[in-house]
DNA sequence: AATGCGGGGCA
DNA sequence: TGCCCAGCATT
């Protein structure tokens, strides 16, 4: 079951890999606040460092205090949050802000049971507040480790099933039990994503080589072992910029879909990638769109590729003679349209067209 | 147990 | 292009 032998050399070369090889820096290493360390790992979750490592400062520096973040106004929140994805983290930040700020007196849960029931936070994130912050030993188990550990130990139970957490979870909480927690953790992540990595892993110079078993049977490449098949879907849109009078009819996007909690414009979505005279045609939009209106500008389609979407967007800016009869709607001045988070295709669209900033 | 949720980087 | 990233909530 347990190698012990395997395990000790295992976390052994690991601690002094990390002594003598990890220059991998990064703000949060080494911070014993709480929120900062629960801000960090939000962030991270199915997020590269590189990525997050900016929203992080901002967000430090904005929101130095839990009190501070609980206290913002949503907008404002998810503004800093916008082109970071999954904005549903967002969300939950905030309600968790509210909740340890209003309700705990502002002290952050240290146990790892209160932790975990956090809004956002699932055994990942859990262990490694509890570590970090606390320096208690619970294993994170995340990508990295789960690449490292189904390497190492030549573990083929596929990553993404049950018993294969349950498994990876078992042995990391083996592996982390005499080692200095928090450093340990750290040390584990840093390996996985510098040196075990994804592709082309540093196998040559690898301090585990001599035991690792996929290296030993040439099935680097195969490990770890993911079985979910990932099904992509074409979306294609329309998103009407209606403007009256130097505003913009604007929406919060409230339904069990993407891009939740941002902000839209009047949006039609297609079965197809269909003309503009084609949506102009449709009873859908003469429903909203009465004449008379100048139609000031078609964009060409713009396209986003997310991991479950593939999106194709065309704007078209429309002015206005009379207002629209909507509901749930409301009129945001042009200038002020930035203040609002939107999706990183809209942004886009900004960007090319400086009209808008 | 399966599905949905962003956006970007890399080979 | 396909895979992956300091995962989690919902169904």
């Amino acid at each position: 079951m347990n190698n012990s032998k395997e395990n000790s050399f295992f976390t052994k070369k690991l601690l002094w890999w990390n002594e003598q090889s990890n220059n991998r820096t990064m703000p949060w290493k080494a911070e014993k606040n709480p929120y900062k360390i629960w801000l960090s790992e939000i962030i991270l979750q199915q997020t590269r460092v590189e990525q997050g490592l900016a929203y992080y400062n901002r967000f430090v520096t904005q929101y130095p205090t839990i009190e501070k973040l609980a206290l913002a106004n949503d907008d404002d929140v998810f503004k800093l949050w916008e082109g970071l994805g999954y904005y549903s983290r967002c969300k939950n930040l905030l309600a968790t802000a509210r909740i340890v700020a209003f309700e705990h007196n502002g002290i952050f849960p240290n146990s790892y049971e209160s932790i975990l029931a956090l809004k956002g936070v699932g055994p990942y994130t859990a262990a490694a507040i509890a570590s970090f912050a606390y320096n208690q030993p619970y294993a994170v188990v995340d990508g990295n480790v789960l690449r490292l550990l189904a390497r190492f130990f030549g573990i083929a139970t596929p990553i993404d099933s049950t018993i294969g957490k349950k498994i990876f979870t078992t042995l990391a909480q083996q592996l982390i039990q005499k080692q200095p927690p928090a450093t340990y953790n750290q040390a584990i992540m840093d390996f996985g994503a510098t040196v075990c990595k994804p592709q082309l892993p540093l196998c040559t110079t690898c301090v585990l080589q001599k035991k690792c078993k996929a290296l030993q049977q040439n099935e680097v490449s195969s490990l770890p072992i993911k079985t979910k098949k990932l099904i992509i879907k074409n979306r294609f849109f329309f998103f009407v910029v209606a403007i009256y009078q130097q505003q913009v009819y604007v929406q919060k996007r409230v339904e069990k879909d993407i891009w939740q909690n941002l902000w839209q414009f009047i949006p039609f979505e297609m079965p197809a990638n269909m003309s503009f005279d084609a949506l102009q045609s449709s009873e859908s939009f003469q429903n909203i769109f009465t004449k008379p209106y100048q139609v000031k500008f078609v964009s060409a389609p713009l396209k986003q590729k997310l991991t479950h979407q593939h999106i194709e967007v065309t704007f078209v800016v429309l002015q206005l003679q009379h207002p629209l009869q909507l509901l749930q709607w409301q009129l945001q001045p042009v200038k002020q349209l930035r203040q609002l988070p939107f999706p990183r295709i809209v942004t886009q669209f900004f960007e090319n067209n400086t009209s808008f900033t």
